[in-house]
RNA sequence: GGGCUUGUGGCUUAGCCAGGAUAGAGCGCCGGGCUUCUAACCCGGAUGUCGAGGGUUCGAAUCCCUCCAGGCCCGCCA
């Protein structure tokens, strides 16, 4: 309804003024939509923007398509009040299952996150591309898009190949109980200690490249056994902060399958192209000052390349391509767009996230500085068991072990979903460990005191008979999540949801707080258990979107 | 040195792209509220030159310019 209402007052300001897509926003305290069109009319007449906003006022008085909706002057601007039957259709919607899901689109997406290198764990920086990636995901399906997940294997690059001399020359044994991701860390960190004594080392390193490269049997084992065994360790931690990919893809099959090559072929046939040795493209005239080297001197690819070919791939089979990136990516993001753009293949759509730094300075996974993410949940799960515990004495070990896992995988991803990706952040323990107001568990609270009401209440008939404030603001703002579904999606924004589900947790608690439920009676009671019954259902759907579990209980 | 980006109360942060009605929150601080639907909660209070300075505009946290500070990038690494 909210969608609805919004888009027949936009076209209803366009008629009155002639204005191309006016300006129309929430309304705030003051009404349910409000615009200060009569300022940018005023420029053109020449005339008092309070007498302009009374003069749009009259005509849309008449405007039949506005019926039931109070339009309001204040001064120059314009307000638009919503009556009964608006709350009314909004809350009969937010009953239904699958509340905000948007009409089915054509077209299919693909969207790419995490794709960390497999050289160790995902630390808490990696999972900031993934909990932005996965929410994103589950936004889109909600949006009605066909989505394909996809992780992109980073399995020749020069830091695979150090991990892979690592295991032919050093003491590389797995330890009792070790996971496979944390195994490859250690022998990766070992390598490069013995990389910076001896610096001879590299040569050897190169060779394994190119043989990799040339498809030796031997070597590419070497390579794909260590790859997998750290893939393995990742499906362990993305399925615990439940994130799942549709499609592992390997870089090196971009090779293998020629891809790469017929590629390098059309670079060749372009102006841009030189071959002096290595080969390269002059993107001067685009921007870029630096040469763009697709192949070294030996003959063998360059990452750059092989994210090429995997573009193209994926271009030819998707209508859209969503790449989310750390900021250290955005100069070859842009590179990559510009080449794309130049051989007419589709250009991806890039998300940038800034990145995590711990207290102590920046991440580092080959000094084996970074804080896990199995560490992080680990460690937040005990937190939460121990809040768990001191609240809940009448469950039993398993059910709050549950609970406790659940509480921990939204207070992790909740904090990162939370900040903007464009702000830089440094990791800290003690928000990790915080369960209070703007964080995932206290939007699952809300869920879950709905759900108690609930079930204390037993059947009722849904009525729509709002008069206490708290009432009201409460059921607007269920009304604006499919609003606040489109808005994230056209924006790439996932932490427009994160802020619009602790805003309606938040006034959930305040109606909580000042009216009661259980202890009304008639139509008020009826009223409100269709309220909490409301919020209960949006507040699940917004925690889904989010890789949140609604709790019934905790 | 060049490019990208961030700078909002003690701390964390929303709002900025699409300029408008008193700049929203949380933590921390001070003061209240559990024989009442789960207090992982709620209410009240103090705290802001929206990094600094110019400009555009009837109007700037928001747009433009300069400067300062932090982050990231500038490899025949990925």
């Amino acid at each position: 309804m909210y969608l609805e209402i919004f888009e027949t007052i936009k076209r209803a300001l366009f008629a009155a003024t002639g204005v191309q897509n006016p300006p129309l926003t929430d309304g705030g305290t003051h009404a349910d939509f409000a615009t200060a069109i009569a300022f940018e009319r005023a420029k053109e007449l020449r005339r008092a923007p309070m007498q302009i906003a009374e003069e749009i006022a009259a005509a849309l008085a008449k405007d039949p398509s506005l019926k039931g909706i109070r339009i309001e002057t204040k001064g120059p601007y314009i307000n638009f009040h919503t009556g009964s039957g608006f709350l009314r259709s909004s809350l009969e919607a937010a009953l239904q299952p699958g509340y905000g899901t948007l009409p089915l689109k054509t077209g299919r997406v693909v969207l790419e996150h995490t794709s960390a290198n497999p050289n160790g764990p995902l630390h808490v920086g990696h999972i900031r591309n993934t909990v932005i990636g996965d929410t994103l995901v589950r936004l889109f399906r909600k949006a009605g898009h066909q989505v394909e997940v996809q992780y992109y294997v980073n399995d020749m690059g020069r830091q695979i190949a150090i991990v892979a001399w690592g295991f032919s020359h050093l003491d590389s044994s797995r330890k009792e109980g070790e996971k496979g991701d944390h195994h490859v860390a250690r022998v990766y960190i070992a390598a490069n200690r013995e990389l910076e004594k001896d610096p001879g080392i590299v040569a050897g390193v190169d060779l394994l490249m190119q043989q990799v490269e040339k498809g030796d049997a031997a070597t590419t084992a070497l390579f794909r056994n260590a790859v997998s065994e750290c893939l393995e360790g990742f499906r362990v931690t993305l399925s615990r902060l439940y994130a799942r990919h549709d499609r592992f893809v390997w870089e090196s099959d971009f090779i293998r399958n020629g891809d790469t090559e017929r590629l390098l072929a059309r670079i060749r046939r372009m102006d841009e192209c030189h071959e002096d040795g290595k080969l390269w493209l002059d993107l001067s005239k685009e921007g870029f000052e630096k040469e763009y080297v697709l192949r070294r001197s030996d003959g063998t690819s360059v990452y750059a390349a092989r994210d090429l070919a995997y573009h193209i791939w994926k271009g030819r089979n998707f209508d859209r391509m969503i790449d989310v990136l750390g900021a250290d990516h955005k100069l070859i993001g842009s590179q990559l767009i510009a080449t794309l753009r130049l051989i007419g293949e589709k250009v991806p759509e890039i998300v940038h996230f800034e990145f995590v730094s711990l207290p102590e300075g920046s991440m580092s996974t080959r000094a084996g500085k970074f804080v896990s993410a199995d560490e992080l949940i680990d460690e937040v799960t005990r937190g939460a068991y121990e809040e768990v515990d001191s609240r809940r004495d009448d469950l039993d070990e398993e059910t709050k072990l549950a609970i406790a896992r659940s509480v921990a995988i939204a207070a992790i991803r909740y904090d990162i979903v939370k900040i903007s990706p464009e702000k830089s952040t440094v990791f800290d323990w003690k928000e990790a460990l915080d369960f209070e107001r703007q964080s995932g568990p206290y939007i699952q609270y809300a869920h879950a005191r709905a759900c108690s009401i609930l079930g204390k209440a037993g059947p009722f008939e849904p009525a729509y008979e709002f008069a206490m404030e708290s009432e009201i603001a409460l059921a607007k703002h269920i009304a604006k999540f499919p609003y606040v579904i489109q808005n994230a999606v056209r924006d790439l924004k996932p932490h427009l949801i994160a802020t619009y589900a602790r805003e309606l947790a938040d006034l959930f608690n305040v109606f909580y707080q000042f009216e009661p439920v259980l202890k009304s009676t008639g139509m008020t009671r009826q009223s409100r258990l269709t309220l909490v019954q409301a919020t209960k259902n949006t507040l699940a759907e917004t925690l889904g979107t989010l890789g949140i579990d609604a709790l019934v209980t905790m």
